[in-house]
DNA sequence: GCCAACGTTGGC
DNA sequence: GCCAACGTTGGC
């Protein structure tokens, strides 16, 4: 596993050393809730987002940009620092190899959709949750008891052209009023998670704007 | 750099 | 188990 670099972290994990309470897993939705989810509703498309822009956190720069990942070893590498439970899940109960993955770029100059990877590795113990050194260290995980995992992603291909955020809230917002295909994409109705679900419908209409002018 | 939105913490 | 305070995300 190539070393530290650090995907769109989501909240920060549990800084606080002496909790009383156990909370964990918390804000994991109840079993039953979750399977019904599950059933109804299960996902082959995802974006997942990560910064491509230089930022320093306890010392350790978190750019990972698609370029970064093209570069890795097989252009794969592990999609660790997820610290946010509903994102936690996704990849960990939801994702599968094969899974084709929009690759979004954020906290950046022009955010928007870059290029397309896929899972090549289902959910496994994120490492970094023990490493102290590591900006998305957790103190309250153990190594009997993991609390966050990730996936490996390989880089599939660019995108024709780059689909900025712009563009896509633009459509949002007209798909809002006229009941269009992006009228309910998670980038804006759940606009802070770093892993969320794409529908098939929703793929194909944004995989399609690659072959259009920008508007 | 600002700050709205929203997830998390932890006292009660 | 509520909810105020706090912390983070990420667009702008």
């Amino acid at each position: 596993m190539p070393p530290k670099k650090s995907k769109t972290s989501d909240a920060k994990g549990p800084k606080t050393s002496s909790r009383k309470r156990k909370r964990e897993n918390e804000n994991d939705l109840p079993a039953k809730v979750e399977e019904k989810k599950s059933a109804v509703e299960s996902y082959s498309h995802w974006i997942m987002k990560s910064e491509p822009e230089s930022r320093f956190e306890n010392g350790v720069d978190l750019k990972f940009g698609i370029e970064d990942l093209k570069k890795c070893k097989n252009q794969t590498d592990c999609w660790d620092g997820v610290r946010n439970y509903q994102a936690r899940n996704f990849m960990r109960d939801q994702m599968k190899i094969g899974h084709k993955v929009f690759f979004y770029h954020s906290n950046c100059k022009e955010p928007g959709i870059a290029g397309i990877c896929k899972i090549v590795k289902e959910s496994y113990v994120d490492h970094t949750q023990f490493d102290s050194k590591d900006p998305h260290y957790d103190r309250s995980a153990k190594k009997d008891a993991p609390k966050w995992f990730m996936v490996d992603v390989k880089f599939e291909r660019m995108l024709k052209r780059f689909i900025p955020l712009s563009e896509l809230k633009s459509l949002h917002l007209s798909h809002k009023a006229d009941g269009g295909t992006l009228k309910n994409m998670a980038l804006f109705t759940r606009a802070r998670l770093s892993v969320q679900p794409v529908t098939q419908e929703e793929w194909d209409f944004i995989l399609n704007l690659e072959n259009e002018e920008k508007t």
